[in-house]
DNA sequence: AATGAATGAGAATTCATTCAT
DNA sequence: AATGAATGAATTCTCATTCAT
């Protein structure tokens, strides 16, 4: 909200905005943070680089902006999923449950994956940018400590943070794998490694 | 032979070349490969900047150089513990065979896991670049058959991919919680992960 | 003449000029004319960037049309003043009587000394623009003239001039000063030098 | 000292470094502190741009340096003449000791001019930059104190600081009279004004 | 080989001005 | 007339790379 300049109230001023973070979304995708340019950027939505300035200060205030709209988005999308019931299902539906909506919003949303790394690697970020891995883990940590209040919170979170960064590598790989045709298999994968993970995980805390 | 007092064991070229890739792992590791500076590797090694063009074309060529220098250690330090034998050791101790001396040399390591990670991750590498992810999955690869004969090519290699992605992601928590002392305990869980999900696939496998 | 309640002295349109207008005395005031940005005016004037390009085709007709207005106040200021009887008067007085005004007035309207040195100092401006210290130069120049016929127009100018720019400086001088609460001193001063200049070149051209 | 960046050991260096500030010097003549674009200095050094923030972080420090280079070479020259005799010598003469030199150095020195007025001018300059102006009030009020001893401190000060407002005018006005010829007499003029102002004060503090 | 000064393309950002509504 | 979104040339500054010495 703070990174907006310039707050558009009509409809050609919304497009434009669209059109912006629509291609920092795929130029972020297909350079990398670091690699995409604001130039690029305001080429891909066909306007003037001016314009771009318009309705933001910085590089920067894109990808937060990008951020914020993904963090928004995976909140209402996890709503309704993260229930207190979905810590009672049987483990695989659970995984099933939390891993397949979130397969489907990285694929449909470009530029995801790479703030997502960007999110956990850079150096130079702000929290506010930082933010997107950080909720990630918030929410699996309530999910890990109903399903097992054996764990002490900082178990819990550690737990969450190793499952988190797997389901990274792994969804990053599955769309590399994509064009060889194995990205399902590798969902598929994932899926086991979290539930077998989680079995033994659970069963090494009872001993 | 009596004559020569000392042979040096390396030229003073060469050791320019040392300290060259030296100052580029440490600044690699610091800034990240696109952070990194030719200016800031020549100064970290006490060179002209034109010293270090002389030994490499371009900045990507010194981090290739340090790419084939982490593979040919690894590929030396694995050359005894990728045995026959290995396969057939209890799960556990296989996995600590492989992991445990990967996670020292990493650590001792620096720029590895800066440039891992932009071996994976980075759209406009040379292939050559892409050869440390390409060959940890090689030699995972053919552990992963000898255990599992079962397997054919195709599946071996995608669960070794799988195995290597999810050692990426979590050597690189592990580093991050290094700070918080929670370190080991994510190698613990590591460990414990690859376990869990080597027996989970061929339990799958069976069926 | 019965029917009409109220003259509007100002039409709608007339009232954005002057919003405009004031709003750029200001902007000059604190940023300078090189540091003020027609938005900022625009801002300042509660006014869209547009309208302000209605009534003004660029940045410098602002400045030239604030001149204009500063020449014009000027003018009337001192019709009644720069009288025949005023070059008789003892010339601490004819200084007073023309000194105390016009530092009151440049007190009382900002941004005029902003424009008075950009009328002087700045390479590409128009001529229209320079109008404001050539016209203080010809005002003076009758006074001179008058006081002092025995120079010949040229010297008459040029004293003038000198005279001009001296009070600039101080009159600069002083405002800076005011703050130490040292201005009022300051324009003592400036009468004391302009006193005793004019004395002494009237000595000096007896000679 | 510290707003070089680069310091040259070859003499090459040196030449550039010089090139730079003699370009710097006159584009800042020519165009004003505002006006003048690195580019153009560049340019106009004929040397690379980036050859430029090889030895200067920005446009300021190039500025900087040459107020300090101007503040060192007036700070030599009046280091002979700023004697305690000096103060005791006619009032005339004083002048003469004082201005002439002061005029040469101006006129053979381009961008003194321009940054003198920047350094009393401009808003957001470093103390550094504004030390040019605070010099010579500072020098001045030397002399001042010595040939006036019954001024106080703080009026000491200020009738140095309204000499040097005078001068800066005048000085500028004589170079803009050049042209015109008139340049020589506004420097009789001024000298005039200097040594009838300092009679008149002297004579008001006796009253 | 070694040095480090020099180069200049390219990136981020600003701001006077235009133009569609 | 009014609006404010849109434009893009111009500016500052960086950094990979070259080249004279």
């Amino acid at each position: 909200m703070v990174s907006v300049r310039r707050v558009p109230k009509q409809t050609r001023g919304e497009q434009r905005l669209t059109a912006i973070l629509d291609a920092a979304a795929h130029v972020f995708q297909d350079y990398g943070y670091d690699g995409a340019t604001t130039t690029l950027i305001a080429q891909r939505a066909h306007t003037a680089i001016g314009s771009l300035y318009d309705f933001f200060p910085n590089k920067e205030a894109i990808a937060r902006t990008l951020v914020e709209r993904f963090i928004a988005d995976l909140q209402a999308l996890y709503a309704s999923i993260l229930t207190e019931e979905l810590a009672r299902l049987p483990l695989a539906e659970m995984i099933d449950r939390i891993i397949d909506p979130f397969v489907a919003y990285q694929q449909a949303h470009p530029g995801f994956r790479a703030l997502w790394i960007t999110s956990v690697d850079d150096r130079q970020l702000s929290t506010q940018h930082r933010a997107l891995d950080a909720r990630l883990v918030d929410w699996t940590t309530t999910v890990m400590s109903r399903r097992y209040p054996q764990y002490d919170a900082a178990t819990a979170r550690r737990l969450s943070q190793v499952c988190i960064r797997t389901v990274q590598g792994l969804i990053q790989l599955a769309n590399a794998q994509q064009a060889a045709g194995a990205g399902g298999a590798v969902i598929v994968d994932l899926k086991l490694m979290m539930r077998a993970f989680l079995e033994a995980a659970a069963q090494r805390s009872r001993a």
